[in-house]
DNA sequence: TAGTGGTCTAGACCACAGC
DNA sequence: CTGTGGTCTAGACCACTAA
């Protein structure tokens, strides 16, 4: 990165996960780091502020920044990150399985959306295996109108690398909805269910930079395998 | 709120939700609204970002701050909010039942969470119905340790409201983890559920300001009626 | 070229913790 | 009292958009 304050949240990231800050410990007073990395104090606290959403530490007045024992919530289950980019960061031995790629219109109803043309998309149909066993199945819908094309290729691999790094695209934020419901026979038998077996289904609508929808998502997770973690902060209701 | 910033987020956002600044349009420039609240830039900045990490709007950088679509995403079912809070947002028809009030050791092992020395807490089980229907069953354990005493009438109405507004403490963050498991037969029998259903439950571990943590959760839900709603920004896995 | 948001600065004053 | 984080300012320069 070349924004400064990015520059130094990544270094005080590296430092509080390789324990170089331990937990519990507190970081350096802001006025310090100031000095230490020869800015200004604002650019300092945007950093921490970072630190603080993420869930690195704890901002406590006239005391300083604690440094919290959070690193097993470091991986984003929540957030938007693509299947490939959590199978490198955690280091799983997962495959994907391409078994459809083909033009449809978005099942609209299935998302709550409201549209007044239909909507054409590339469909992708991908079941991901960890060691070998059925752990999700994805529906993508990525819209025609932003991606014309989608390869066999791109898809056994990496949509998002694709979208970001070859098509350059900026994709920004998503909403999603995680509920539980009864499989089809088709999801049922792929995920290798128990009769009476329920799902998890993870539906969400992804955004570019420029508020662009581009993507509908539909994640079917065999529910012993599902888990979702996540960091809050507490913001009282108006 | 006697902060500046806060008090333009929640004007511009009241505005947003009563369409003085319809969907789908540009705020004034940040320039403008400096000029319009009477303050620096900096501040209104402030501001805009935190309407931008609620969903509100989106940023573009030589275009301006565009209003998003997203008011169905507001209440905060993600996040940590009490179920009285959610109750009066939403104007739910909602009853609380309180099964259960007495001194418990914490169940560890349940939170994956290691202690040298077990953790002595008020245990309080509560019923929550909508509509006369079972929807989650709520095991809370507050440390003794932050919180000597519950009574059943706090119990039966809002521990958050206790917490906070006569207690004084200042609730911070959480740490959450959705799965999905088979329920117990109490459970079972409680949430008037089918055979063979799963039901999906909620552990979290919540904090005070100065990272002490006070209260385990083990929320019970409904698989039909469980629902979890989430808006998420892109952030790379480094 | 003019206007927008993105970054950064140097300094100010305040509220709070702790000695 | 000193040191901490919390807020706010007035100004600067940059990168990007659109006419």
């Amino acid at each position: 990165m070349r924004n400064k304050f990015n520059a130094i949240y990544q270094d005080l990231a590296d430092k509080i996960n390789h324990h170089n800050y331990p937990v519990d410990s507190y970081l350096p007073s802001e006025t310090q780091l100031s000095e230490l990395y020869g800015t200004s104090r604002e650019t300092i606290r945007k950093a921490l502020s970072e630190l603080l959403t993420n869930g690195f530490i704890q901002k406590i007045r006239g005391k300083g920044s604690i440094v919290l024992n959070l690193q097993r919530f470091n991986f984003p289950v929540s957030g938007i990150t693509s299947f490939k980019e959590l199978n490198n960061s955690l280091h799983m031995n997962s495959t994907t399985e391409v078994l459809c790629l083909e033009d449809q219109h978005v099942p609209l109803e299935k998302f709550d959306y409201q549209s007044s043309s239909p909507l054409l998309a590339t469909y992708v149909e991908r079941l991901r295996k960890t060691n070998n066993e059925p752990i999700v199945l994805d529906h993508d819908y990525i819209l025609k109108s932003v991606v014309p094309e989608i390869s066999h290729k791109v898809a056994a691999d990496s949509l998002y690398d694709y979208f970001e790094n070859q098509l350059g695209l900026t994709i920004s934020y998503a909403t999603k909805k995680i509920t539980v419901e009864s499989p089809t026979k088709e999801e049922a038998q792929l995920l290798e269910l128990n009769e009476h077996q329920d799902v998890v289904i993870v539906r969400s609508q992804t955004y570019l930079e420029d508020t662009t929808l581009f993507q509908f998502t539909e994640s079917v997770h065999r529910p012993d395998k599902f888990s979702f973690v996540d960091f809050a902060r507490r913001q009282k209701i108006n």
